[in-house]
DNA sequence: TCAAGTTGTCTAGTATCATAGACAACTTGA
DNA sequence: TCAAGTTGTCTATGATACTAGACAACTTGA
């Protein structure tokens, strides 16, 4: 027999994450015996050898654990969180009772091309902060982010996001006491290897991108980012009046 | 040399990921010359003959054109989409220099479901007229649409679509003058042997699902809706005052 | 105790992935 | 016209992925 996808994924990787995706959404609870390593490679038409391969990745990502003589357990317990749209990632989170957190993946300088210019309102080449960060919901990353501050406005930005680990906070530090979104694009995109990294997803999973960004009250711009959100982690709701 | 990433995508699967990423935000625009096979190697630390074949599945999916002895270049370029509160699909592809078309796929009798019936302000098991249909710009599809209206306010509202070919005609037909979008809610999905076929996309490719309603001028609902938007061939545009 | 069912570990063969080099066919600009 | 740069096609080689079969080690329940 020869499957001959030629997707560019491998076997042994669909499985994996097919057998994650069972667990994350509920098919295969928390503490629960998995199918049979001859039964999984049965429904995926597949060698065992792959099967073993999968459920080896996935051990060692602590997802399942395999008890010889007996068989292999789920180790990880789903997690779901829903995200608005207009209020701040923070609120968003606290109010589904959960603990939002933000971690600093990298910051740096950058200057600004056009379409960053035009949103911040900014000349073509000014000086910016660029932050990446990683959101999360308890300990669940819901997107990775790419946000540019003017570096006149908000000198230093980047440390100061390392402190406080919150977008609201920072703006806060430099006297911004209200902000609101002035615009948004959307799209969505499959996870590529850093996506995948960053999000804690399985490859080829789909990501929603969005474009937005934040003016103050007086709408001036403040802040511009790109996110790519882990799509089946969250819903947009779009509310027009 | 010798990459050994072990993550159980292929090599050439990560470059064509990359590239199409590049193409997705912008780095390289519609009609662009993409770099030279021999650069794209370079940059990505890996063999010519492994970039041509991440270009290779890219030219299938028309994404990207390759003419010898000059170089490859981009094809693709997305739909701009703004969501806005008057939403119509025909002056958003005709702004856009593109000819709209709708096609009727299957228009048929449905009672209403818990969800369907808050939306629309119906009882439960009330009479629904269904109509699926794509949506063309050009001769590209754009989305397919589920839409549900009531049998009683719409009677025979599948034939009538049937020859209009367009939502806004239909609801003129019966004396709607005006509407406008009272919800929209976005998540995102891949694509599965249904809509593979019905928007021409390969399977596993991303498609954004809107859940919609439209409301008169009074806010009398009127249609309710479930579209899947192929992700590579539109952005929508979000304006929140 | 024992049989059935489970995971763990070998060997082996075939197909695909990725690299490497060479050259042909073609386009572009000087 | 010509040189430089581009994509297209061929051969070749080693590494990895996948399949296939057999058997060992262990757990469970009758």
């Amino acid at each position: 027999m020869s499957m001959q996808e030629s997707s560019g994924v491998a076997l042994w990787r669909q499985v994996a994450d097919g057998i994650e995706r069972g667990i994350a959404d509920g098919r295969f609870a928390a503490g629960e015996k998995l199918p049979g390593e001859m039964e999984i490679a049965e429904t995926y038409r597949v060698n065992r050898h792959t099967v073993r391969r999968a459920l080896a990745a996935l051990a060692e990502r602590g997802l399942v654990r395999a008890e010889r003589g007996s068989g292999t357990y789920v180790e990880a317990q789903r997690l779901a969180y829903p995200l608005r749209s207009r209020t701040r990632f923070s609120e968003i989170v606290g109010a589904g009772g959960h603990e939002p957190r933000g971690q600093l993946i990298e910051a740096g300088e950058d200057t600004a091309n056009r379409e960053i210019a035009r949103e911040l309102g900014l000349k073509i080449g000014a000086p910016l902060i660029r932050i990446e960060a990683v959101r999360l919901a308890d300990r669940t990353p819901i997107c990775v982010s790419t946000t540019w501050l003017s570096a006149e406005r908000f000198p230093d930005a980047g440390n100061v996001f390392a402190n406080v680990h919150s977008m609201t906070k920072l703006l806060g530090h430099y006297g911004v006491k209200d902000y609101h979104r002035a615009s948004t694009r959307i799209t969505a995109a499959i996870a590529d290897a850093t996506d995948a990294a960053r999000l804690d997803l399985p490859l080829g999973r789909p990501v929603l991108v969005v474009d937005a960004t934040d003016v103050d009250m007086l709408d001036q711009p403040l802040v511009t980012k790109r996110s790519r959100f882990a799509a089946e982690r969250v819903e947009f709701l779009v509310e027009n009046g």
